[in-house]
DNA sequence: TAGTGGTCTAGACCACCGT
DNA sequence: CGGTGGTCTAGACCACTAG
């Protein structure tokens, strides 16, 4: 039998299924296949690659292992929108004394710009052989519950690609910034990474917080990259000590 | 074709990789099959079940994502024994300057009888009715790196269950309770739940670490279950927060 | 009702392991 | 070398979704 899709693969020794589940996901990023619809059936993904429908099958399960895609049984197969936006809060206890899970709000302190340090530099591998390589966007958050403030984010991006965002209207930003990244500047987020640890609280981390100075707060330090695993924000996130909470299921 | 063993099953509505499953997670909980070697062979399992050979191996492929089994190309599928006795330690940091692990060791401070509080009487199942039955064993134990103290333990279980404990010699306890536990009392963990939050140090806790009182701490508490899904082992560690670090990748 | 993924069959050949 | 899991084929029928 003759694989009509040999040609287009970088390392024929690999088995068929992970050449595939390679193909697919550079149709995803390349924006081929999208959100907007599903991708083609397994059978004809089959008879288009000239392979057997359980390898069409195994390559798809390995991309819906990975977060890529989901099954939809009846429907079709579609590419996974990325969405952990309020994911920090299941560090934190944000419920009322009835256990009600209580719904934060976001507020922006201020967007501006600046200039990266050198270590926000290396997170977002910024480039300063470029004009304005080292330029960033900074945003300060405050995020609630209640009236009551439970995390302060200090949010970098690079300013070359977002510009979009320093024009914009801080009132409009909505309690996600992600889909706002999407639509105003064209940044897909797809997954990141998020280093958790204590320390205490700065002045400014303070009065945000509402605590005095020193307090020991949460740290959470999430890089978040695009599709094609670039970094693309680097987030800073103060919580109180004293509401911090995560379990881990070992096995 | 008839399914030879449907009439060992409880609920023939799933498919039958599923039933295979949960068949097969039977005879591992009653010992039928164990680690001293592996399981029959694919096609023999097919043979012997009247299912088709993809059949068994997708009923296979659930139990080793789920961690009940590890497969051996080329040499056979195993019963996974559970290993994560040192996973404490991926929440703190205990590298030289160079950065170079270093190595925990255990001290055993305590081996004692005492009666569970409502708490861990609630979190170990235990039954006040039985005669003994809210007696647990109680150790404390210090994990430390290079002489300096970084985890102070403080270790629950039943008194019932671990009776051979309270006669062991705490000096032959290895840095490892969990293989003690099976060889000493016959109790296999199989899986554990962490929450991780934040305190302060106890008076005692302070002690042991070797920090002021009130000082912030990392609290982690483990409960760890046998393969029949007991909890078996109530543990609270504190840690200096200071040292506290941990990271999860988000999708 | 047509099309999709979900399950299942009954084989084949290959890569790897231990004897 | 024989036996194991790893890959792959070429179908079948069923359950579910959506128009």
């Amino acid at each position: 039998m003759i694989n009509a899709f040999k040609s287009k693969l970088t390392d024929s020794r690999l088995p068929i299924y992970q050449q595939l589940s390679d193909l697919f996901v550079k149709k995803i990023q390349q924006g081929q296949w999208d959100e907007s619809r599903a991708i083609p059936a397994e059978h004809d993904l089959a008879a288009e690659y000239g392979v057997a429908p359980g390898t069409v099958r195994k390559a798809i399960e390995a991309l819906v292992a990975a977060g890529y895609l989901v099954r939809k049984q009846g429907s079709g197969t579609y590419v996974r929108r990325a969405n952990f936006g309020n994911a920090l809060f299941r560090f934190f206890r944000h419920t009322d004394q009835q256990g009600r899970m209580l719904a934060p709000v976001s507020r922006i302190l201020s967007v501006s710009r600046d200039v990266a340090t050198s270590r926000v530099a290396e997170k977002l591998r910024l480039d300063p052989s470029q004009g304005e390589g080292l330029q960033i966007i900074r945003l300060m958050r405050l995020r609630q519950v209640s009236e009551e403030p439970l995390l302060f984010e200090d949010i970098c991006v690079s300013a070359l690609r977002f510009k979009a965002l320093i024009d914009a209207d801080p009132a409009t930003f909505g309690d996600l910034l992600y889909p706002m990244y999407d639509s105003l500047c064209n940044v897909r987020v797809q997954r990141a990474t998020e280093t958790i640890s204590f320390g205490r609280a700065s002045r400014e981390v303070a009065r945000y917080l509402q605590v005095p100075k020193d307090e020991p707060v949460a740290v959470i330090e999430r890089l978040a990259y695009d599709i094609n695993d670039q970094p693309v924000e680097w987030r800073v996130s103060y919580g109180l000590a004293s509401r911090f909470t995560y379990s881990v299921e070992l096995k």
